[in-house]
DNA sequence: GACCAGGCACATC
DNA sequence: GATGTGCATGGT
């Protein structure tokens, strides 16, 4: 194939792929409606819900985050106050509390060193920086970064998750392959920075995931179904 | 009782 | 650089 039948195909690909991810969209929008994500009260209320999530069912999430309110160390300056059994007590029912007492420990020391414990002062930051910043705090990988970013500071992010990952190695869009800065470039190319939608988009799909998109096996009712 | 959930860091090869 | 493993609770 000439270089330019190459390059013709590679941008006829990009707005397919582009296409049917505005349809998705939509489809899930028509099922599903407004998903009113993150489901916190407080940008840092987020930021940790965000670290609590990580690999864990979003309802003992809540359990762990209503331990917090209750103490009332749900905001930086008391939970800086707190030592790591305190903490790590409170977080138990998110599983791995060890881990992410120690994450939420670090992600502390962060703010506190950087922001002065305040988390709208990192939004003055340039988004780039920011986010390298963010991803060097020991516990804080992209997609932890990226939902920070998007729900806590509302950047033009957009957050891949394994349910992303799963949907669009499904519908052929992705391969097996891919990596997370592949899937977020498609969608941030498809969508053109657009924070309100890349807020709904990733809460629809995880919505989508905890009903539909199982592992396995395939489940028949899934409203995108028509499109496979 | 097995499987899964809104990851990440670290060890090993 | 790629792959494997540990971390842990609670719902289905």
């Amino acid at each position: 194939m000439s270089r330019i039948a190459n390059i013709v195909l590679v941008v006829l690909i990009f707005f397919m792929h582009k296409k049917l991810l505005h349809k998705i969209y939509r489809m899930l929008y028509k099922s599903f409606g407004s998903q009113y994500w993150w489901p916190g009260d407080t940008p840092f209320e987020i930021a940790v819900g965000a670290i609590l999530t990580q690999n864990t069912n979003w309802s003992n999430v809540e359990k762990a985050i209503a331990n917090l309110k209750k103490a009332g160390v749900l905001n930086a300056q008391a939970m800086n106050r707190l030592d790591h059994d305190q903490l790590a007590a409170l977080i138990r029912p998110a599983g791995y509390f060890n881990v992410k007492a120690k994450r939420l420990r670090s992600f502390l020391d962060f703010l506190h060193l950087e922001y002065g414990g305040r988390i709208s002062k990192m939004k003055d930051s340039d988004l780039s920086e920011l986010r390298d910043r963010l991803l060097s705090v020991n516990g804080i990988g992209p997609e932890t970064a990226d939902s920070i970013l998007l729900y806590a500071l509302q950047k033009p992010v957009f957050v891949v998750d394994a349910y992303t990952k799963r949907i669009l190695t499904r519908h052929n869009i992705i391969g097996a392959d891919a990596d997370y800065h592949e899937c977020q470039q498609l969608f941030h190319k498809s969508f053109n920075n657009h924070p309100e939608l890349f807020n709904e988009y990733h809460a629809l799909i995880v919505r989508l995931g905890k009903d539909y998109c199982r592992p396995k096996p395939l489940c028949s009712s899934c409203p995108l179904m028509p499109l496979l």
